[in-house]
DNA sequence: CGGGAATTAAAAGTACTACTTTTACGTCAC
DNA sequence: GTGACGTAAAAGTAGTACTTTTAATTCCCG
């Protein structure tokens, strides 16, 4: 079962980017227009519109007299929120966490030490806030409401930076970590460490200092990238 | 004039992204579905199709018996190749090229510390040949041909990394690379600093040194910085 | 027998029209 | 003033007819 979306459109596209990026096709696959209105049920109009927003991610290619050809995946804009999505909700999941983690240990540390020096007092409270939260959840099962606290954080800290391409990476990062939250055995609580961590950083932020920030975050990040490696090996 | 794009699809998508990404259309601001086909002389059909693409953009909404309305720039999907290009080429080039390029000093050294571990001999041959293709015009007036070099360093070592998501931003280094050398009066040399850290970078990722690589490729991204503070302060 | 030019047909691209569905907004009753 | 109701405006959907491109086949000539 797919996600219950409104409107014609929507179901189509979701049900065949959800397919392709599953790899149910494989690339160089052919599609036609008509073949596949007439497999929806619905008019080659809907379809078209689906095409086209299926090739401007470039997931697949559309050529006269050829038909839909599925693109190879080193084509796929990677970084489409709705691509991600699909994609981690498919069979690769491990691996997509895996290269967006990588991402997260990239971009995260020098986010937070742009925001040391461009946070706004507002978001400096809210960070504090946010890493408090963490703290008051992490122990004793609470691990859905700890999650909500840690994507807070890292949203935060991303907006802080005061770059949009860092803010954009919100989304995914939320993603990621509900991911993990989701795919682990949801029994053990957080890492006491890297809990601590977070709080630190808050205070880093706070305090201006930029260095800190970074070099804290990048050990939350080696952290990350460790308890995935631990848990898929 | 907008580039001369093939198919009245790709027509209208090109004026009109252009035209919203540039701010020609505050956020808010609606656009009628007939009234856009009669101003291009399309069909509704077209019009349909392309505000479906800018949709999967988050460019615009479209609702009913609203119309199709521009979201606000934080909406937008900044990671989106066609979207870069597009800002790139309109009014604020230089914010995005500043945006662009500390996204770049984030990604770049994580990127050739992996590439360090998993670039093949092929990709090690690939990057000192770059290298040394940097070097070779570096002097005498031929930023040309020291940016197709250049361009292909980085893509070489982004793709080196093994990870997808560092691969995909090939494109985007090459639009800033391509941006930043064409915007310059292109009188001056490039840096003979810049040009000699390449070289190290492409010698430590021959000699699988990480830690060099990474810090290297850190020098490279706060001269690219550096760089960008004196010619847009 | 081979290669290149002409032909063909298959599929997407475009246009137009008619109809349906949603929903903002204004109206009217309470 | 507030809430139910009706209306119309705009997007959504469908279907059809036609155009354009182009892969593939055919056919002619060397």
């Amino acid at each position: 079962m797919t996600t219950p979306t409104q409107g014609l459109h929507s179901h189509v596209l979701a049900t065949l980017g959800l397919a392709i990026t599953a790899g149910e096709y494989p690339p160089g696959t052919v599609l036609r227009t008509d073949e596949l209105a007439q497999r929806f049920d619905v008019s080659r109009t809907v379809v078209r519109e689906v095409v086209r927003v299926l090739e401007s991610m470039h997931l697949v290619e559309s050529r006269r007299r050829v038909g839909v050809t599925v693109l190879p995946t080193p084509s796929w804009n990677v970084y489409d929120p709705q691509v991600i999505r699909w994609r981690l909700a498919g069979a690769d999941r491990p691996r997509q966490l895996r290269s967006l983690t990588v991402l997260r240990s990239a971009v995260e540390p020098v986010a937070a030490g742009l925001a040391a020096v461009n946070a706004t007092p507002e978001q400096c409270r809210e960070l504090t806030e946010q890493a408090l939260g963490m703290v008051a959840t992490s122990r004793g099962r609470r691990l859905e409401e700890y999650l909500v606290h840690d994507i807070a954080f890292h949203r935060v800290v991303l907006n802080a930076s005061g770059n949009e391409m860092f803010a954009r990476l919100g989304d995914v990062v939320a993603e990621v970590l509900t991911g993990r939250t989701h795919h682990h055995v949801m029994f053990e609580d957080p890492d006491p460490a890297a809990v601590t961590l977070h709080v630190q950083v808050a205070e880093a932020v706070r305090e201006r200092d930029a260095a800190r920030a970074e070099e804290l975050t990048r050990q939350i990040a080696v952290g990350a990238l460790q308890e995935l490696d631990v848990l898929a090996p």
